[in-house]
DNA sequence: TTGTAGGCGTTATCAT
DNA sequence: ATGATAACGCCTACAA
């Protein structure tokens, strides 16, 4: 137990015990060697005003020397502080996901501060675990990405006193910072352009109901339907989960209506897996993108714009956002607890890509008028001229 | 400063000075409140058996009403270990690894481990500092995907006796616990699928040079090459660094042979990513897949089942990448510091999809005969029936 | 300008 | 079965 320290002991030298790795350097050992006390040693590697300018250059020499590094533990004890922080993420293997975290990791990383990644997968158990380990850990701030905190668990990082950031859902009755888009302003240029093209049977497939973008998502669809006067057939808007199969089974479902002129001529999904979802789908029933149905997704992840995917769709600014929550949080940690919350809501922009184009003649010209009664279940009889 | 701290006070109680959050529980109030010494609080929290069951139950009960929680950085000082383990990556945006790290991150869970993830973007600079950030965090463990540390980094490593397992890459040198795949066996099935298809001319797009696993599945190209007899161009073989881009131009320089038999029938790349440039590329080309052309890639990342990109690939078994690794980290944090170094090698499997395809009858027919005497260097002659 | 002396919250050792 | 005590390695008043 004893190390036994001499006072003129060499760093470390004497009791070379046995195999194990040889014990790294501590503060005392630098002071020691430098023959100066430990608290001048950790002045002089702080910077501190108050030490001789030749003591700081030795006690630095000899600090590389031995390739003295102080314990992140033991001055995190002390200080109360551990300079990491946590980045609570739904399923990192979400191609949305790591561009953000790519983001945050970049300006934190300017800081030389850790990230400590949590993926609950969304399950609240594991997410309140992870909350716990966290305020454990004495974080210095914490990033939640996409989903909300229990009440409880928000509750016990305020106490703590952790500063927190959210990103792209807003907790419901708490207040602090956070980074989203204007997901209404993402949809409806969706909507608009669709329009523009000549659209006026429009599908959407939204995301899971409890989240906030969802809500303004599907909300911006509803005000662009009306606003635009087009077919407000409940039919039209189907639901999903924001995974690709759901993208897949919820475009099926759209265009499985016996009617024709009940299908829509142009799908928006309220993010671009389910987009992609959606293509395959359609790939699948031989309907022809664009020139039979426009696709239209969100968030522009990096595979949207390959060559045979080639998806229109709403840029998010991912990374951006990841930059913007980080450097929120970093400004929190750096003292101004008390101001109050602030937003930044980035902008979205239109990708027009090769998913997209003017409805088909045929889907434009049919509801002339409907003959009469037929169930039909027709959906194959009108492909003939499908000008890409 | 001080706490001021009186025997028989409240936890907490006395002063709530102004603002700040009401500074969490100690094992110290909670041994008040319990009437009890720290040490019977330590050890029964602890579990340990020398503790009186009524004690125990009282401790356990009073510290989830007062939601005590030990302070991580406090043990963590005291007992020398972090219980977070480090995870290196190149490129978290990479769609190859947030798999990987999924898998990692499900094991290292169960432990109630913490995962610090560092983004080296490939610069020696950050990956050193980010190794040493890990040591003086103390970390339990690190793995380090896709790459290798430095010389001075891995002994710095060895030297403050952290387990390292060592993903993807071997460590030239040193020896640690390694988990891989078979790449000679997975380019190799690539190889006789393709050969057994008919084609007899195919292309290598490559990675980075200084990785192992580029060597060993450029190797195992070129040993099927020689084992089939297949033609054996050095125009064949190109150099890609494993992105999209990369793989786009490669194909482009493949495809570029003024002499139609020159161009290859198919192309294996040496990851998906290049892959899917690859089926851009050919898509611009105008170049149909897999008729004109077949394109197998490595890895399966996520994206390529989807069905317009329908990829055939091999198999990574990325999941099982992250879990191995993660498990032989535990391993040796548990205990086997001293033993042999293990390694764990995947097998891949071959994934046929839509993008690989008999060569067409153009391309095989073609080679007849050649006149004279060119300096030829004949290989695609004796091509006729491949039996599968 | 430098040194001394706590104390951050735990756990481990050794008494009792 | 329980308690006093001493570290773990560092930072920071305060004294010199």
């Amino acid at each position: 137990m004893s190390r036994n320290r001499l006072p003129q002991e060499e760093a470390n030298g004497g009791t070379d015990a046995g195999q194990g790795s040889p014990a790294r350097p501590t503060i005392l050992d630098l002071a020691a060697l430098c023959g100066v006390s430990p608290a001048t040693v950790s002045n002089a590697l702080a910077g501190k005003p108050n030490v001789k300018a030749q003591t700081r250059d030795l006690v630095l020499r000899k600090a590389r020397e031995i390739g003295y590094h102080a314990s992140s533990t033991a001055r995190g004890l002390r200080m109360g502080r551990s300079w990491s922080i946590g980045l609570v993420v739904g399923d990192i293997a979400n191609p949305f996901v790591p561009d953000v975290v790519r983001g945050v990791e970049d300006v934190v990383w300017r800081e030389r501060k850790n990230l400590i990644l949590c993926n609950t997968d969304f399950q609240a158990e594991k997410k309140t675990a992870y909350v716990r380990s966290l305020l454990d850990k004495q974080i210095d701030g914490m990033i939640v990405l996409s989903q909300i905190l229990d009440d409880q668990d928000m509750e016990r990082v305020e106490a703590a006193g952790i500063p927190l950031v959210t990103v792209n859902r807003r907790a419901p009755g708490h207040s602090c910072d956070y980074v989203g888009i204007d997901n209404q302003a993402g949809v409806r240029m969706a909507m608009d352009y669709l329009v523009s093209l000549g659209h006026r049977r429009i599908g959407f497939i939204k995301g899971l109901f409890r989240s906030s973008s969802a809500d303004d998502r599907l909300a911006a669809y509803q005000e662009a339907v009306a606003a635009h006067g087009l077919d407000s057939d409940p039919s039209l808007v189907v639901q999903g989960d924001y995974s690709m199969e759901s993208g897949d089974s919820a475009t099926r479902n759209l265009m499985a209506a016996q009617r024709p002129t009940a299908r829509p001529t142009a799908i928006v999904a309220a993010n671009d897996l389910m987009a992609l979802g959606a293509l395959g789908a359609l790939h699948d029933l031989g309907i022809k993108v664009p020139s039979d149905v426009s696709v239209v997704g969100f968030d522009n992840i990096q595979l949207a714009e390959h060559p045979l995917l080639n998806l229109t769709t709403i840029n998010h600014p991912k990374r951006e956002t990841g930059d913007s929550a980080a450097r929120l949080l970093l400004q929190r940690i750096a003292g101004d607890r008390g101001d109050p919350p602030r937003s930044v809501i980035l902008k979205p922009s239109l990708i027009v890509r090769g998913t997209s184009a003017p409805p088909s003649a045929a889907a434009v010209a049919k509801p002339r008028r409907r003959s009469a009664s037929q169930p039909e279940k027709n959906q194959a009889e009108k492909k003939q001229a499908a000008g890409t």
